[in-house]
DNA sequence: GCGTCCAGGTCTACC
DNA sequence: GGTAGACCTGGACGC
């Protein structure tokens, strides 16, 4: 357990329309993150690495929709330099996605027979990330492979109570994900056989050790070069093929899996495919042609929507 | 109760 | 360079 006795207030104001409910814990239950934070109202307590800094936060809606406004309390161990703690903050309000404009986005989405119902639905909710590194977003990443989303939650939580650090601040304790050190080391049938990851288990301590003895950029970093790059990039880390760097990835990809091949076929074609995992490719090409540098953010919108998406457009879409 | 199938992919050996 | 098969586990399903 690491006690924050450090804790720094301000304010952000987020770049509107920012709905901080929809943002903070999405419609289908994707956290903030990590899956252990507390929700209370308006206000979420939750903790992650920002700068390999382990940082205890309360973030509370003080705003609109139209007006946004957050109240944050950050806590940390130590009291870094004031440099330091200016690029902590700044990097907060990255992966909040508070210095997101989604206007441009929005323009688009309005003339898509699909989008124009997701983005009237989700008004205000903005993509975010987990740290400042990829190593949280590519362990969900080979989490999710080959498995149903329930056992995927089930390794995620395991992984996260068991290795991660416990960051205790404000009266609450909060698990975080753990950094690539605090696993690389790990035995690799004892940390398969704990949280019953199977042959994830290797994947996920390769690139752990890949993380701790080379430099790889930070998700900041990977935005500097063009989409292409930062994918190629990406496919280079062990563990990561075409599907989990399109979720790594801060430029956006278009993640098509046999569940989403399924749901995209529907809305894109108005049928089910006769193999799911046949029509991954078609799918793919399909929404990149279609949604371009918004295939992310229309990805995002219409995951988070399709309860409301299944009836708008009479189809039985299955939901994740 | 038991056996089989397959799920929100990736890697590797083999051709 | 293209592709079949292996990989952990557990829930769903048929019998």
């Amino acid at each position: 357990m690491v006690n924050l006795e450090q804790s720094f207030a301000f304010k952000i104001n987020p770049i509107a329309p920012y709905d901080f409910g929809l943002t903070i814990r999405k419609p289908m239950g994707w956290s903030l993150f990590s899956p252990l934070e507390i929700y209370q109202k308006t206000t979420v307590w939750t903790a992650l690495r920002l700068e390999t800094n382990l940082v205890g936060l309360k973030l509370s809606s003080r705003g609109t929709v139209n007006e946004p406004c957050i109240a944050a309390k950050m806590y940390l161990k130590e009291k870094p330099p004031r440099e330091n703690l200016d690029s902590i903050k700044s990097s907060l309000i990255h992966c909040i996605g508070a210095d997101d404009d989604l206007h441009e986005f929005y323009a688009m989405a309005k003339e898509d027979s699909i989008l124009k119902h997701a983005v009237e639905d989700l008004y205000g909710m903005h993509s975010t990330s987990m740290g400042d590194t990829v190593f949280p977003s590519a362990v969900l990443a080979i989490l999710l492979q080959m498995a149903p989303l329930k056992r995927s939650n089930d390794m995620m939580d395991c992984v996260i109570r068991k290795y991660g650090d416990v960051a205790e601040f404000d009266g609450k304790m909060i698990h975080a994900w753990p950094s690539p050190g605090q696993v690389a080391n790990l035995n690799p049938s004892e940390f398969a056989k704990t949280c019953k990851i199977g042959y994830r288990a290797g994947r996920i301590l390769n690139l752990a050790e890949k993380l701790v003895k080379e430099s790889f950029p930070t998700l900041r970093g990977l935005e500097m070069l063009s989409s292409e790059d930062a994918k190629k990039k990406l496919l280079e880390l062990p563990g990561i093929g075409d599907y989990s760097a399109d979720i790594i990835n801060p430029h956006g990809g278009f993640p098509i899996d046999v569940w989403s091949a399924e749901v995209f076929s529907k809305l894109f074609f108005g049928k089910e495919p006769e193999n799911n995992r046949e029509a991954v490719e078609d799918v793919k090409n399909e929404g990149v042609c279609r949604w371009g540098k918004w295939s992310w953010m229309a990805f995002f919108y219409i995951v988070q929507d399709l309860e409301n998406l299944s009836k708008k457009l009479n189809l039985k879409l299955r939901l994740a």
